[in-house]
RNA sequence: CCCCUCGUAGUUCAAUGGAUAGAAUAGGGCCCUCCUAAGGCUUAGAUGUAGGUUCGAUUCCUACCGAGGGGACCA
């Protein structure tokens, strides 16, 4: 409809020109939008404030030429000139109404589009530490990342979900350690837990279960493991500690009975967050290890190509990144003096890599904190002669959690933190799963578990969720009032919805599909999640105003048929944001 | 000190540079002999401060104030 009356424009101006009342040259930039305002028509063009500079006119004298010059088209009713210079277009009832045809032809289809143009995207998000269970931080990442997923295929994008396995780092062995100490006591040796230990009770768990597998085999004696070990915190270095538990872990079990311990903490963790990912609603299609890149050497590779380019130097023992030539504020190191390649070596190689899967765009989903690190992967990019701008970088903001009014402290380490599991045990998937999607990524959300518990009718998404079900019910229950729906009949009968509120719902069913391209274009699925709460405040104002099961035959066909298109976009819609359209509640 | 994000009704959030800044909740007042009142109608309420860019700024730029997060040969 908006090309319609683009074109429409178009041909206007085209034969102003012609007729001389234009320079030929003049250039015109024509946009057309959805009105915020019934009253100002359907649609509209700002076209003629646009041109007034250009054209030495006032606005309102441009508007009226082009009105005048209109082709006629009998999809457009009416138009009016307004305020400053607007071209408001009034849209004919019959050429509203062709969407539900759409809709119903479409079905599950409807409202997805080519904007995509099977580009192939890869989405990686979440990438949590499996070194415990996700929280409710994480949650955000998940929601948002499954959410985008689902908009980008629907928007014509071949989608890859990908998470990213930090199975390499330090951290896993910290884990492996603490996992270890937690088994000796089952096996009575006991020692002072490290400070800087993983302290959660999910350790236990997974010692316990190790302990059931193996036995005995990785036991010994507290004395033998904590003798002559660097003092912990206070006193001591809980840096050095931990370390050198590590080392002795690593001593005593031997390089086989290690890995053994290593894979029972990675291995359990990162299981149970992809049940726990899975419960949520999000999946992925690829989990890629850490560990993968250092076995088949493509860190080394990466620095390699750094070198080949000259963007590599040494100096203390190191080897250094000049980062500092793509923007970033200082050089980085890529491999320290000790030998070891870092973290951001890893990164390096990891990004090299998913560009070499001949990805057209890669999006990265991070959480704030990382924002510092956008310059440097992208420098690292760039200086291996990658196109920087093909990697989209979406941070998400931390949810600030609240009991009440007191703000909820949040640490894996030590433990205290409330994990998404509780969260949708408490809450439950739908509502949270909305919930975090509901705003943009920039904005900084407060997350006030109380409220989301104590009363689930504030939350919007059973509001959207009920209008599915009325309209579920409604149909399932024509048969108790000996009532039929034909839905052929329905379409044959579409000039008999003529109430504002019947127009009005079929306008917004018509917006469905710009929604679902807007939001993809954006990387926005908030949009939607906004979309279907106007679509479902325009249902219910719709069912309180008229009834449907009616005994005009035609009127009631033509009202089911509406109704059904209506939960037909409500369903589409929850499902790209991965939440229930129950047909009943 | 430097960098990033955000400041909108009492509260939680919207608003491709466009017309009278929208919802939801909380507050006033109404609507179930009627397809699900988890609903509808109605009323009241907001752009942190100061400049700039232009026909027009919540949106873009600068400074300041406030909130959150970064600034390792940690991951």
């Amino acid at each position: 409809m908006k090309q319609l009356v683009v074109s429409l424009i178009e041909q206007s101006i085209a034969t102003l020109k012609q007729s001389g009342a234009f320079d030929t040259d003049l250039q015109a930039n024509i946009q057309v939008e959805n009105t915020r305002d019934k009253q100002h028509g359907d649609l509209a063009s700002n076209v003629a404030l646009t041109l007034a500079k250009a054209a030495r006119r006032n606005p309102r004298e441009i508007a009226q030429m082009i009105c005048d010059h209109l082709p006629a088209a009998t999809e457009v009713s009416k138009t009016e000139i307004a305020g400053p210079g607007f071209i408001n277009f009034f849209i004919s009832q019959d050429a509203t109404a062709t969407v539900l045809n759409s809709i119903l032809e479409l079905g599950d289809q409807y409202g997805q589009c080519q904007v995509g143009a099977d580009q192939h995207v890869q989405i990686e998000f979440v990438s949590a530490n499996p070194t415990g269970p996700l929280h409710v931080g994480h949650g955000r990442g998940a929601a948002y990342g499954a959410s985008l997923g689902n908009l980008l295929s629907a928007a014509g994008y071949k989608v890859q979900r990908e998470y990213y396995v930090n199975d390499a780092g330090r951290q896993m062995n910290i884990l492996a350690a603490s996992v270890w100490l937690r088994y000796l006591a089952l096996e009575g040796e006991t020692m002072p837990f490290p400070s800087n230990g993983y302290q959660g009770e999910y350790v236990k768990d997974i010692a316990t279960a190790l302990h059931k597998r193996v036995g005995s085999n990785l036991k010994h004696s507290a004395a033998e493991v904590s003798k002559d070990l660097p003092a912990d915190a206070p006193e001591g270095d809980k840096e050095a500690h931990i370390d050198a538990i590590i080392d002795r872990a690593q001593q005593l079990l031997g390089d086989e009975n290690y890995q053994l311990l290593f894979a029972a903490g990675l291995d359990s963790i990162r299981d149970d967050i992809k049940d726990d990912l899975a419960d949520f609603n999000v999946t992925f299609d690829n989990w890629f290890s850490e560990r993968s890149l250092s076995q088949e050497d493509q860190i080394e590779r990466a620095i390699k190509k750094l070198q080949d380019n000259d963007h590599i130097y040494e100096q203390d023992g190191a080897l250094w990144f000049r980062s500092t030539a793509f923007g970033d504020d200082k050089d980085r190191v890529v491999k320290r003096d000790n030998g070891q390649t870092t973290y951001f070596a890893s990164d390096i190689a990891y990004h090299l890599n998913k560009f070499e899967r001949g990805f057209d765009t890669v999006i990265n989903i991070w959480g704030a904190d990382h924002h510092g690190y956008i310059t440097r992967v992208k420098a690292a990019l760039t200086a291996m002669g990658l196109d920087a701008e093909r990697l989209v970088v979406k941070l998400v903001q931390f949810a600030i959690l609240y009991r009440g009014e007191e703000r909820v402290p949040m640490s894996t380490r030590s433990g205290s933190f409330v994990t998404l599991r509780e969260l949708r045990d408490e809450v439950g998937k739908d509502a949270s799963r909305f919930f975090y999607v509901t705003r943009k990524t920039e904005q900084h959300m407060d997350f006030d578990l109380e409220l989301a518990k104590s009363d689930s009718k504030d939350n919007p998404v059973y509001y959207i969720q009920y209008a599915h079900a009325r309209i579920c019910t409604i149909l399932a229950k024509l048969a108790v009032e000996d009532m039929t729906w034909d839905q052929t009949q329905g379409l044959a009968n579409l000039q008999l919805l003529s109430e504002t509120a019947e127009i009005d719902l079929m306008q917004q069913l018509a917006l469905y599909p710009e929604v679902i391209a807007s939001a993809a274009l954006a990387y926005e699925p908030h949009q939607v999640a906004h979309y279907l709460r106007d679509l479902a405040g325009n249902f219910h104002t719709y069912y309180n105003a008229h009834r449907m099961k009616i005994d005009d035959a035609a009127l009631r066909n033509a009202r089911l048929t509406l109704s059904s298109a209506t939960r037909q976009v409500l369903a589409n819609g929850l499902q790209l944001l991965g939440v229930a359209a129950p047909e009943r509640m």
